[in-house]
Order: structure tokens, then sequence, then C-alpha cells
DNA sequence: GTCTATAAAAGGATAGAC
DNA sequence: GTCTATCCTTTTATAGAC
């Protein structure tokens, strides 16, 4: 948890918590990830920052140009891979419902983490000074799942095994009931620990409703 | 579209852009408003509210305390009721699909408007800072919004017109499915004007699903 | 209540030695 | 590359006159 300030260091590097060596940029990159998901970007100092990486403020200037361009790489830093959790293109198509909960419970437990939901925060919040970040984040996170479930559903459709006439559509729609209050909640801060009860009963009538919607005997949409 | 609360005072009146009376106390707390929601509360000043208030700095700390109450006050100050367009329990249930196809329509012409976004990005990113005002957001927002429509649903489901077990759950999903991918990308900037069709064709989906999911004949939940 | 002026501190960024 | 020390601007908050 600690950035380990262990700094047996020869020249610039330092053993991590996890043994390994970070150079001294991902340990800036680590502090300055703590501080601004932790305040923000206007209430994060670069004073805090340098504190944080136990280093001089001249060195985290040295190795990231400013406050701006220091926020745009640790938000660019770590995309969590939302799209990984889908099966892939070759593998075989087995029960839609097991599959799609699967992918829901995968969902919620990347999203609602407490990293992730700070990182949605703050970009978020600061879409307005960097949209162009806004925009990367989007297109690899939420629309990379959409896409890839999307990818996942027209499969099912071709094999019959679901009717899913619009495939982006229904992906957003499922994405979007599982999300249902709880990461709203989570974004707001109402929620510290995840709930495991509310998970199982979102998940459940998600998926169950998704099936019900879009099996082939249904006469909806 | 101004706070405006008609203040008719003697002295410490000025007239506001609508031509009725504001306080100064209003023009402030407008002002304020206008400025923490562009910038966040990080990045917002003192100074720069003064000034888009056109009063002095001893003027705003004279009224609020300081930063901090001043941000809490602009952001209870008017909650926008997204409760107000569920059909009283006293009215007559109609067409279901009509009903929910008005709600969901109003909900996103509340939802995806440039204040409500900008409101709600301030809050969730100062959530850590002000956890009560988070708080009192949720419960006077998205949580007496899905109280409503589950009571609403629950008539729907008393007399029989659709099928609706935990009203509370189908509530929140609803909504869910309403917000879908708009409110995320406009929470991320991602979207200047509200297209129409695309409102349309999320709006026609979700309640298509579900009156699919719950209406009596379905075997579904 | 409202203003001008100012205090006191913090923040972003840089200079220069090593 | 890294550190210490510093510059200059901005910022929150307050004094004191009217």
């Amino acid at each position: 948890m600690g950035i380990s300030r262990a700094a047996t260091r020869a020249t610039a590097t330092i053993h991590d918590a996890d043994g390994g060596m970070a150079s001294k940029r991902d340990v800036i990159l680590e502090a300055a990830t703590q501080v601004f998901l932790a305040r923000g970007y206007g209430s994060a100092s670069m004073d805090a920052i340098a504190k944080q990486a136990g280093v001089s403020k001249q060195t985290v200037y040295a190795h990231f140009g400013g406050k701006a361009a220091l926020f745009g790489a640790i938000v660019q830093a770590r995309s969590d891979s939302i799209a990984d959790m889908i099966p892939r293109p070759g593998a075989p198509v087995g029960d839609p419902g097991e599959a799609l909960e699967a992918i829901a419970r995968r969902f919620l437990t990347i999203v609602l983490s407490p990293e992730a939901v700070a990182r949605f925060r703050v970009v978020m919040a600061e879409s307005g000074r960097f949209p162009e970040l806004a925009r990367v984040f989007y297109d690899s996170g939420p629309k990379r799942a959409t896409l890839a479930l999307a990818e996942f559903l027209g499969r099912l459709d071709e094999s019959g095994v679901l009717r899913v006439p619009d495939s982006q559509l229904a992906a957003g729609q499922f994405f979007a009931m599982v999300r249902g209050d709880l990461f709203l909640r989570n974004l707001l801060g109402l929620r510290q620990p995840t709930d495991a009860a509310d998970v199982d009963a979102v998940v459940r009538h998600a998926v169950g409703n998704f099936i019900a919607v879009h099996r082939p005997s249904s006469a909806a949409e």
C-alpha cells in the first residue's frame, strides 16, 4: 500500500513493494496517481506528489513537464482491460446465461473497484479541461467493452442461441443494467464495501431480463 | 432560469437578468454555482466568484462563511425535481407503455441537461471531501426518483397491468437502461448537443424491453 | 453591509550546485 | 538526474473605513 520509501539506491532505482525494481519515474507516477485520485486535479499539489514519492519537486518536473502533463500520464497509464472478459471469437458458444453472468460479474468487479471509481471520477471531473483525455478514457474503456460484448452477442445471434437484432444497442443496455444504481452510488462514495448480495441480485436480474427479451421465441423488439 | 428568490428588499438588491429582483445573496449564489460547476471545487477561486457576482470578496465572506460553506449552499440550492414526472398516486392508470415512455423522456431531458451533468460531476468529484453533500444529493435526486417510480410500478402491479414483483429493483433497472450510455458520455463531455435520434432509440428500446419482461404473460423473473 | 487594501500562506515552476 | 533554495503568482481569509 505504501510506496516503500526504503530507497536502497545506487543510482535512481529503488525496490518497490513487489520486490521488483521501480524506476524513479514509476515511483512518481504511482505517487501522482494516489494524490490525483484522492484529491482531484485542482486540489492536488505538486508538493504533495513530490513528498508522497519521496523525491524533490524538481525531479518531478524533470521527468514530466508540469502538472497537466503528469495528470495526462497517470490517466493513460493503466487502462483496466474491461474487454478481456468477453469470450474470444474462436471460443465455443456455451450456455448464454452462464456466459453473460460471468461477464456481468467480471464487469462489476472491475468497475466497482475503488481505483476504477476514483479514476472515473477524476477523468470526468476534468473532462472540461482535458477533453482529449476523456475521449481516450472512454474509447479504451466503456466503448471497447461495449464493442467486444456486441461482437459476442452478434455471434450468439448468428448461431441462433439468442435473437439480437441490434447488438450494439443491446450491449450498451446490458452493461447499463448491470451498472445499475451500484455504480452511481460508488461514484458518490455512498458505499464503501461492495455489497456481495446486491451484486448478486443485480446480476441475476440483469441477465434474466436480457435472456427473456432476447430469447428466440420472444416477440419483443 | 435564475435562482431569483424574488427578494424585494430595500437595501442590498439589484436587478437580475430576468428583470426581477435578486438579493445580493442570490446573486452570489448564482455566480458561485457557475464558477464551481465550470471549474470544480479545487480550481474555483473566491476571487473569481466575487468578480462573477460583481461584488467584493468580503461581501462573499460576509454572507457565507468560507469556500466550503458556499460550496455546500450551491449544491443544495436547487435540487432538480426528478420525481415530479411520475404520475401521482391518485391518477388513473392508462397505457403503461405510454406512461413509461413519457417518464423516460422527462428523465433524460433533466438528467442530460448541461447543468444537471455539471452538478453531478462536481458533487461526485468532491464526494470524498463532502460526503454528507453526496448523500443529500443522492437522496433528493436519484433515490427519490427511483422510489417514486417504484411506487408507480407497484400500482401497475396491483392493477394487473404489469407484473412487477420487486418494484424497487425494477425501477432502478429501468432508469439504468434509460440512462444507458448517454449519461456516461455526457459526464465525460463527449456529447455537446443531446442527440434526439439516440434518445428516441434508447427510450423505445428501454420501454419495449421493460414491458416485454414485465408483461403478465411473460415467464421471466 | 459593502468596499478597498492587505495579510499570510500555498502553489506552480525555475535556478544553480553537485 | 537529483537536490536545496527561491521566485512569483494565486489564493483564502481578514482589517478597517464608510
